[in-house]
DNA sequence: GGTATTGGTATCATCCGTGATACTGCTGAC
DNA sequence: GTCAGCAGTATCACGGATGATACCAATACC
């Protein structure tokens, strides 16, 4: 039975794990953000731009909350007090590793469920 | 630059493949309730008994999400009617090597971003 | 007959994530 | 001087996920 467990000891912190791992890219808008940045963006209104139906409130929010994480930095150019950069770090890299294999899944899951 | 993202095509449908994987095992007690037959439990009260702070109505429902996204069965005893039965399907072990990932992440990132 | 156990459903209330809209301070172009 | 663009913040409203509580049918036990 042990054999085709998630896990078995240790499971608050496991779950708490997790849940975090789930919140960095959670909700509504990180992954359009994410994929935006990789496309190319690197300014608050391009981003904004590129991503149909976000409000600059929601933006605002996950990009602070994907700086917290360590997944962006945020950059502003003292010269133009308004010219503001985000960009990926290196971690969020190993993260996209992660993501990928996520998104892998939910398609093999999707055939699974409706299709065969 | 395209090295380093998550992935550049078909977004919509990646963003969507996402929110499946999350949604799965999203929200507040799915993790728990997996943790729980994992460790063996299978009848619903025994399960209930386990998650401290579940309530009926949400093991109830999350247990039907879990069925529906056939990562366990429900069996019903015909002899013995009030007997019903959760268990893993093989489905749900492909999974939990997921799983276990996301956990191992979590648990990296959590030292990355309060530690050091 | 009364009480406990199993496996739930029904009906509210509440909270949090998200949406809608308006507004700000600063800069540069016309 | 006024209008547009950049990078946001503030305030209110809504809806869906969750919580609280009550209730149900069937069986077993004493």
């Amino acid at each position: 039975m042990k054999d085709q467990c998630i896990k078995v000891q240790q499971t608050e912190e496991d779950i708490k794990a997790l849940q975090d791992t789930i919140y960095v890219i959670g909700g509504k808008w990180k992954l359009p953000i994410i994929h935006s940045i990789c496309n190319g963006n690197k300014h608050f209104k391009e981003i904004e731009r590129s991503i149909p139906g976000i409000t600059t409130r929601m933006l605002s929010r996950s990009l602070r909350e994907l700086e917290d994480n360590k997944l962006i930095t945020r950059t502003v150019d003292p010269n133009v007090p308004t010219l503001v950069e985000y960009e990926f770090t290196e971690y969020a890299k190993e993260y996209g590793v992660l993501i990928n294999e996520m998104i892998r899944w939910g398609k093999h899951h999707r055939k699974m469920i409706i299709g065969i």
